[in-house]
DNA sequence: TGCATAGTTGAATAGTTGTTCAAGTGTTCG
DNA sequence: CGAACACTTGAACAACTATTCAACTATGCA
């Protein structure tokens, strides 16, 4: 017999649990910044630009991507603010937007490369 | 006239772009970490362990989900070794299986609430 | 043994997402 | 101006994924 619509075995546990989890803002935000790393372009595109900022058509080429394709990623990106641009001509050269994006990366590479 | 398949504009950059990117079986397990906490139910069930561990009924009761969708999502988690289990009796405990985990969701905290 | 509890699993479905292709913008240079 | 270059954009498609539902296993208890 339920007494009420969610029941649970543990009510300190989960009560405490509760606390951990962050207000929905953040939740998403955080959320879509791993979904932004989640992806293997993205993540290339991220690896490439750590140290110098690069062209459109440099990154395609590097990664043997459509020109077409790094840009539909880049502009996610941009909305993201994973990357920053400058424009000079004809030329867009983009670079990361943050600090803490490689400092995520690094801390990933750990986490995939011990055990 | 193009001479090769593929065209820097920025040779010296692309070549020093291409050593920062690591080998491709880092390179997928990055992807898939991050993919890990790229989803929001994930994210949740993460956080909700970061202090203690929980059985799944209590997760689903926490996050306003169905035993079976936790029950989905915790296989995945397991074997990409996000999570391990104890059993006992017919409860099974859920907790973090590494502390990289925990170090990422505070560093992605830290870029989304910083602007 | 029988029944409730706790969780797992497989199939199906609905939603999301990454790439491609074709067409477009804006800039440089002769 | 006109052509070439360096992207950008929108639509369409294929692939992937998270949740649901129903059926199933396994344990505890009366």
């Amino acid at each position: 017999m339920k007494m009420e619509a969610v029941s649970f075995v543990h009510k300190d546990k989960a009560s405490a649990a509760r606390k951990s989890i962050h207000d929905s803002d953040t939740l998403i935000g955080l959320s879509e910044t791993f979904k932004m790393l989640g992806d293997i372009t993205r993540l290339k595109i991220s690896l490439a630009l750590s140290r110098q900022e690069l062209c459109v058509g440099d990154i395609a080429g590097l990664l043997g991507l459509t020109d077409s394709a790094v840009s539909h990623q880049l502009r996610i990106m941009k909305t993201m603010r994973l990357v920053k641009y400058r424009k000079d001509g004809k030329m867009t050269y983009y670079m990361l937007d943050d600090e803490h994006i490689e400092q995520l990366i690094r801390l990933g590479v750990r986490h995939v490369q011990e055990d």
